[in-house]
DNA sequence: AATCTTTTCAACCGCCGGGAC
DNA sequence: CGTCCCGGCGGTTGAAAAGAT
């Protein structure tokens, strides 16, 4: 195996690269889709130069690097979604992600291996753990909510500056940025501070309750969501 | 603070089906 | 026909992150 100059981790073998991507190599092959397209993968090293072989570029693109990816964590509508499609199609990841916009077979497979594989993992064998999942969810939902109701407050500064100067141009993509920055932050730490606080669970409600509790939180999620949209798209 | 264990998930692999030649 | 190439799928892996001791 004198082709192979290196075993360990993200280095060369036989002339291609493997393992994890660096920014280099997701900046070329967001060129390549630019200038050619998707797909025709295994043109990418001749036309751009990136020394990945075809099907690791294909998966860099379709599971990471394509803009309509929803990223972040799995709500708890999708989750349903996932537990309500599994059971009904099995393993069939590709099939059940076309249920869930902008996820990715890849990670609803992991999503579920993760939380449903091992008998009783979280649901009927261990209910501590399963109960500081939904605790953990729930907080993460609240936190949610208060960024939103922020990004509502902006949103409507921005809809009366809109009222008030008809054509105001610049004024108005400051603010947008100011928005768009608020909406990426993605800050998780309050999580576990939330967690290591008051984490006295919510005691013996049932987890029906709980659940049409969250159902409602991530409505309202999306509602604030979609508003949000169509205000940055009337520019 | 240090080390050992568990979990997560990005990326791999082999296999397969479809289309081009 | 065959066979070669590509892309798509699902299972598996192992480095890094998170958690436990």
């Amino acid at each position: 195996m004198s082709m192979v100059q290196n075993l360990g981790w993200g280095v060369i073998e036989g002339g291609w690269r493997k393992g994890p991507w660096t920014a280099e190599e997701d900046r070329l092959l967001i060129q390549y889709v630019k200038l050619y397209g998707e797909g025709r993968w295994n043109n990418v090293t001749r036309l751009i130069g990136l020394k990945r072989n075809g099907k690791s570029c294909r998966l860099r693109w379709v599971n990471y690097l394509r803009p309509d990816l929803k990223r972040g964590q799995i709500t708890p509508h999708e989750e349903s979604i996932i537990l309500e499609l599994h059971a009904r199609w099995g393993n069939r990841w590709s099939t059940i992600a076309r249920s869930l916009p902008g996820r990715t077979d890849n990670e609803i497979k992991n999503y579920w291996r993760t939380h449903f594989k091992k008998k009783g993992e979280a649901s009927s064998g261990n209910p501590e753990k399963w109960r500081a999942h939904l605790l953990r969810r729930q907080q993460f939902h609240l936190q949610q909510q208060e960024k939103q109701e922020e990004n509502q407050i902006n949103m409507n500064k921005v809809v009366s500056l809109l009222d008030e100067s008809e054509n105001r141009v610049p004024t108005l993509a400051q603010m947008k940025k100011e928005i768009i920055y608020q909406d990426t932050s993605d800050d998780l730490g309050f999580i576990y501070s939330m967690i290591n606080g008051n984490a006295t669970g919510p005691e013996a409600s049932t987890e029906d309750i709980l659940w049409e509790w969250l159902w409602n939180l991530d409505d309202f999620h999306e509602n604030i969501t979609n508003q949000h949209t169509s205000v940055a798209n009337f520019h």
